[in-house]
DNA sequence: GAATAATTTTAGATTAATCTAAAAATTAGT
DNA sequence: ACTAATTTTTAGATTAATCTAAAATTATTC
């Protein structure tokens, strides 16, 4: 059995693995995870020891099969229940979150099925992020950042890497949402900022370190 | 704060407090958590401590007004979380209270007003129990027990007391689900074991110890 | 290729929740 | 009203997760 910490921190050194596809270090970890590094030490030697990440002391860490498994399932759980949160509570996509975080270590097997099934198997959860399928198989998803698009192209947004509540409420005043389309009119080449304008209609200026966070598609 | 653990205490002070109606004992604490009697008294200077119980050394323990407060917000989520499971993924009664026990646990007001609407409000969770409201108020609720009515009487299922799984796949196999519609029809003075009838159709005999658990109300 | 800086691990404590065994208090039986 | 039985509390340990401070290791820089 794994604890509620114990998938916390594998979910983290599953993040910041397939970021860097490398070993994690210590530090990277205790940033993450909120706690120390003395912290992390000991959680990497206990979960070392139950085999669910490959660990030499000083070297870094990474995930085993095993600890890749856990990893996929609570990141599935806390993905569908995004999902419920906002299609069928009505939550915005800013809101959910936290409790999905609470929410992503109820155990059950069958519940995570039924979940699954009542919400029509989605591949994606609100913020486009992949939600892996019942044997953790991630949906292809091959996007590029706003921030690479040249001048004159039209995308579709399709998610977001930067998730908090006042990047997420600053897309929604400027109505970027998942599915709008989106026309790079501009590039200031000092600053990197776009001028960008939303499905024909609004034009508008967002700075590089935005653009950089939302995920798009070439039609 | 209260955590998961004295979530759980409270929930079974308030439930044998409101059995009894007195103090309750460290020893019928324990048998219920499933703890030591050391352990209690141990939670139980803990929580009087943080004013969530009244309690003298030796004395038994009541819940403080604050304490009720939280029992019965916890004992409110597991309930609606119970028809959730039951009304919209398809559960089965038996199948809902442990999953509705790690459920209870997740702390967000707003979760819990949205779950109620989108539930529809609900005043009775899938096994007739009460839900408290927004304010903690629980639903009126003055039911007899099948074993003390009289034979030729007619009464509707409401609730079961007892809520362990084979208790209730035994109901769902002799048809016996709320809302059935059940006349006595006869009374063994001996065993006190009842002949019903249910909805008119089939007769059966079930033993004093299951009329016991069967809550009904009078037409 | 040392010396210094940065990172990581260990040592030793702390807090929450639990246990067993022993001591104390209450209750019951004569 | 004692004594015996039962219940409850305390004492002392244990386990998981965390921390700070110190030691060990690795990386960087001149
Ligand atoms: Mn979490
Ligand atoms: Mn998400
Ligand atoms: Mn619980
Ligand atoms: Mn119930």
């Amino acid at each position: 059995m794994t604890s509620f910490t114990e998938e916390n921190y594998l979910k983290v050194i599953y993040k910041l693995s397939s970021e860097t596809d490398s070993e994690v270090s210590t530090n990277a970890v205790a940033e993450q995870t909120q706690t120390k590094a003395a912290s992390v030490s000991d959680m990497l030697r206990k979960l070392s020891e139950k085999k669910l990440v490959s660990y030499q002391k000083y070297q870094g860490v990474r995930l085993t099969a095993e600890g890749e498994k856990v990893a996929l399932k609570v990141i599935r759980k806390h993905r569908l229940w995004e999902v419920f949160l906002v299609e069928k509570l009505g939550f915005n996509w800013d809101e959910v979150h936290d409790i999905a975080e609470e929410l992503e270590h109820i155990d059950s097997e069958k519940l995570v099925a039924k979940l699954d099934e009542y919400l029509g198997f989605p591949s994606f959860d609100p913020h486009g992020d992949p939600i892996p399928d019942h044997h953790g198989v991630m949906p292809a998803q091959t996007y590029l950042t706003l921030a690479e698009i040249k001048k004159g192209e039209e995308v579709i947004m399709m998610g977001v890497s930067e998730h908090s509540s006042a990047f997420l409420q600053y897309l929604d005043k400027i109505n970027l949402v998942l599915g709008t389309s989106i026309e790079v009119l501009d590039i200031n080449n000092f600053d990197k900022s776009l001028q960008i304008i939303l499905s024909q209609e609004n034009s508008l200026f967002i700075t590089h370190e935005v653009s950089k966070n939302i995920l798009v598609k070439v039609q």
